[in-house]
DNA sequence: CTCCTTAAGTGTCTTTGTGTCACTAAATAC
DNA sequence: GTATTTAGTGACACAAAGACACTTAAGGAG
């Protein structure tokens, strides 16, 4: 048989396939605290909890996983965010009632600014404080996934300035160095954490100042290859 | 409608899901070549030509998709490797002939050795060294893949010992550092290798020592916890 | 047995980058 | 002005990697 034959008699539905899902773990800052994008569930199954943005890869429409992805994001927060990458893939025979499925999880950053306007107007997609979590059911294993998502981030922190993705265009120093400081969970040292960023090189700075209550902080913006630098050392943790 | 009725009628085949595999990119070195496990597709599509081992998720055996890859490995080198990662997930629609496809893909590692008497028996499956890849046609994305696993492993061999797991259970600290070597792509200073090694106590002594031509180098075997340590600070590149 | 070759393993100084912490700078409030 | 608050710097200590010469332990040739 040739493999045009075998194709033009290939049955996809000859095997019972899982369940596909796409699902993100979409971060922000906002007011000094990390907060997760959640949805409340309008559906069967575990409808009415609040869960992961997401849902299943439409293959009509989805040319791949990612456009499946940002098309989900982008229809609860208007927008598409600066910082989207996978973060692992979970598949197994329980964890969604209606049998084997897989989810193939991202991890997300955005502004808390660009979102807002949008999430305002809807009663079903939430910002929560990330020190709430506990308090509330979450569908299906989507726990797991946002605590997996938030430890991966917070080794990202630790070498690379990805969090400045969960703030705003123009940023300070001081910041950053919050952002940095609720994934790490700990206070960092002004000093190595300003001097390893100019030293790299990431950031570019606009002139203009922020300033409440004391001195004006220097307004930065990331440079385009800044997410991809690696810092060869760690802070310490 | 109850949870119960919507999950009693609830039609797992109604809307047309990706074809859904596993695949993994298993390493080893050898003679001071790294090198890849390849299997000949004995089917369509790409009949003929070398892939990954892998294949589709089986939803009767299979409760995870861990059990998936470890059961083809197990299948196609007679033992299950001591270090198995996800590495990256691929998935649109037209990576495979039949359509809308996604795998999930595994990084592995083995000794040469241990796979050896199994893989000789058989003719559908080689070790290739990874300088003569260009010189094979791979089918679907495999070659992609292997570069993306590949690159990881590089990452790692920066910061972890990682690479540890692709010798036999013991091994001179001379085998590890080609090893990274041929990973980093770069030779690296003994003294700066064996120290850090060192001061983490990754690696057991084990008395014993192996010679060939000059001084015996010490056998060392790796602790338990060792594939888990990262150290602050990566080798150069 | 000695000398040569080979590869393993060490001593030590340099270099790089973080930790620490006290200090200076620039704004507002009174 | 002076106090308060926050941004940003100076300078030294410390940790770990780079560089490279040196020593050690084996085998083989004569």
């Amino acid at each position: 048989m040739s493999e045009q034959q075998y194709l033009d008699n290939y049955d996809r539905k000859a095997f019972d396939a899982p369940l596909m899902t796409v699902d993100s773990v979409l971060f922000t800052c906002h007011e000094g605290q990390l907060k997760v994008l959640l949805v409340k569930r309008a559906s069967h199954p575990e409808i009415d909890k609040w869960g992961l943005p997401g849902g299943f890869v439409d293959l009509e429409n989805d040319q791949t996983l990612e456009d499946s992805v940002m098309r989900r994001l982008k229809q609860k927060t208007g927008v598409v965010p600066p910082y989207i990458e996978q973060l692992r893939t979970y598949g197994n025979a329980g964890r969604d009632k209606r049998g084997w499925s897989v989810t193939v999880c991202y991890t997300a950053l955005v502004s808390y600014q660009v979102c807002e306007p949008h999430i305002e107007t809807v009663a079903d997609v939430q910002w929560l404080d990330i020190e709430q979590l506990d308090q509330l059911a979450l569908a299906f294993d989507h726990r797991q996934l946002i605590a997996d998502a938030r430890e991966r981030l917070r080794q990202k922190a630790l070498y690379s300035i990805i969090p400045a993705y969960a703030l705003p265009e123009l940023f300070t120093l001081p910041e950053l160095q919050q952002v940095h400081e609720l994934l790490i969970g700990k206070t960092l040292q002004k000093k190595s954490f300003r001097r390893r960023i100019e030293q790299a090189e990431l950031l570019i700075e606009t002139g203009e100042k922020r300033s409440e209550r004391g001195r004006p902080a220097t307004l930065y913006r990331m440079r385009g290859e800044a997410g991809q630098y690696n810092f060869v050392r760690n802070l310490e943790f």
